[in-house]
DNA sequence: AATGTAGGCCAACGAGCGTTGACATGCCAG
DNA sequence: CTGGCATGTCAACGCTCGTTGGCCTACATT
């Protein structure tokens, strides 16, 4: 059992709306500068409420970036196409949601932001790069190359939004990145 | 002239302290956690010194993020070995003082801080690959091309610090990106 | 119908912030 | 010697923040 019988609660709606208003806000203002009123009042509830459900601000930060890469399985598909179709799931993953900016502007300011940066990206792409890269040893420096560029091309272009990146389509961002992605999925140690 | 005749104050020297120990709190905690109150005890005055000096947080924070990339003059070099030297130069500068990191932590947060990653960008690595590019137009977009794969090395090396990416030596470091950084520079269109 | 409890609001607290203006001290020109 | 300006300190302001505890309401169980 995964979950312990779990009668649904008449607070579970404003819950989530918390957690929404949270993601937006850490998404849009970093941690100092997203308050726990604004989100309350994104919510329409009373920031005591926020207390009460998740305790403070840093735990109410850790249920609102309970992250899941959603990593497809690279094992079924063609070795040659692997960077192609890890960077345009890291641009989907990315616009999808808030998630991914909210914890790429905390993890740059706060430490408990940037642990669990670091314990995603370690788990979850190491868990790809194990996959493929050919020498054993050293797939989790493979995951680190493969994260600077995935997540510097996200810092110029979801946050810091230099103009010539953010003008990039979905498949020249593509064309761009996936060989070096690639190469250092798969290429021999230089 | 550059300098209309400067006579030499009695507080170049508490102007300096100021400007050091503002560049080494933004540095390490961003823009909104540096506080003027730290800084201020940083340098071994009172606050209301620095608000006579710089005016307020924000004009302090300009003053000590005027920055100079100092890229060398790339066109005197074989064009073979551009990336490499790139990125040398870039991980020497950043690892000099805390001013790169102090404009990625407060770019990350605060709007005006962003402004200036992007014209300091735009402006010195745009210099730099007009060129050495061979398509004309498309300078801007390889110059955040390659300001993606710096900035993100950057950003898992020392600001996430992720433990592969500190780990890497500067040699291997150069190993890995110059390829990238070269073919963003000088590659046809793909 | 009575009652316990979960859900929610309101007012207030203590602390820290950026910022201000009045006041003390030292230096140099006249 | 004396005045004025640069340098620096001190105490306070108004504000916003995270956080707390008391109180009200409505539903579910008995």
């Amino acid at each position: 059992m995964t979950k312990p019988a779990a009668p649904p609660r008449r607070s579970d709606a404003t819950k989530a709306a918390i957690l929404d208003a949270a993601r937006d806000r850490f998404a849009a203002d970093g941690y100092e500068r997203a308050t726990i009123r604004a989100i309350a009042r994104d919510a329409n509830i009373d920031p005591s409420m926020v207390m009460r459900y998740y305790g403070n601000k840093e735990g109410l930060f850790v249920a609102a970036s309970a992250i899941d890469l959603r990593l497809p399985e690279l094992g079924a598909l063609p070795g040659k196409h692997v960077g192609a179709v890890l960077v345009g799931h890291f641009l989907d993953r990315w616009e999808g949601d808030g998630v991914l900016t909210a914890m790429l502007r905390v993890g740059v300011t706060n430490e408990a932001g940037a642990e669990r940066m670091r314990a995603v990206f370690a788990e979850q792409i190491g868990a790809v790069t194990a996959g493929v890269c050919p020498v054993p040893g050293e797939a989790s420096r493979r995951a680190a190359l493969v994260a600077s560029q995935i997540l510097g091309m996200a810092l110029t272009r979801y946050v810091l939004r230099f103009g010539p990146a953010v003008e990039m389509s979905r498949d020249e961002v593509i064309a761009w990145l996936a060989p070096t992605v690639q190469r250092y999925l798969t290429a021999e140690t230089p």
